[in-house]
DNA sequence: CACTAATTGCGAAAGATTCGCACTTGCCGC
DNA sequence: GCGGCAAGTGCGAATCTTTCGCAATTAGTG
């Protein structure tokens, strides 16, 4: 469960509501706003889905959760750890691989020296596919 | 313009919306769906939004155009081209650097070795800010 | 030129996210 | 503890993007 005092040390009102995203998010990991909101329901079934929205912005700008894109389909949110990661994102049967962020630095520094580009892998996943699906190309959901 | 024959080369029917689609989204580079539609209503102002989404859908089962995914923004279509290109995308102003795939074949060749992932860079961008955004903090956008 | 299937335009529907606003509630000071 | 007030919530509607159904149009074929 979510400490009392986090929310509050971050300048928050303490509400069941924010409480109960906020566990959620670090219960589901990758979830969608909609399935954070089916979880919260199990314990508060009145909450509404704009406040599920509005409390995931609330904890993301104080630095609770992250969201990032996984492709097609819409944002996801997961809960801020001292391990930021990459995610590869297999296209066929969404398979989410965590990439420790330091597995990727050579890439990352590449494309600084390259492209004076900072790259934040975090932010969007990788697409391709898993090993399991790249051996059963009748599998291949449309990307 | 669209060669004539490179349509109905692919088995498909050659009407002016169709041409047109094709020749905004090579005109365009990286266009949203609704940038396409705008290009196209200069020459055929009649176009419906619909008719432009499912000839992108066909020109991209045909294999003549792509989409990929930039981040918060909706997907863009490009036109295909012999060089598979990776997207850097600059979340705060949108600038788009193309990166040639062998300059990532090291990084996608460790994701292959440590976790069995077939990556595929083209279809969801890379995050990140440009050298010049970098450098000016206050014009962050959130991303 | 006539026929048929593919394509288009249009309006409605669906899915995701945001907004306005009146009502409620957490929190601070007294 | 109690009151006041700004933050937070619920609700319904609005937006935005993409998809669908269907009747009318049109490209391609012979
Ligand atoms: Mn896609
Ligand atoms: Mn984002
Ligand atoms: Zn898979
Ligand atoms: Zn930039």
């Amino acid at each position: 469960m979510a400490d009392k005092h986090e929310l509050r040390d971050k300048g928050l009102r303490l509400t069941p509501q924010r409480e109960l995203v906020l566990a959620a998010v670090r219960a589901l990991e990758h979830a969608t706003p909609e399935e954070v909101a089916e979880k919260v329901k199990q314990t508060h079934p009145g909450i509404n889905l704009s406040t599920v929205y509005r409390n995931l912005e609330t904890l993301e700008n104080v630095g609770l959760v992250q969201h990032s894109h996984l492709g097609h389909g819409g944002v996801r949110y997961h809960a801020s750890t001292e391990e930021i990661h990459a995610h590869l994102n297999c296209e066929s049967c969404g398979t989410i691989i965590e990439v420790p962020i330091d597995a990727t630095a050579s890439f990352t520094q590449s494309l600084l020296d390259g492209y004076g580009f900072h790259t934040d892998l975090a932010h969007l996943a990788i697409a391709g596919r898993c090993e399991t699906c790249f051996n059963m190309p009748e599998t291949f959901n449309k990307p």
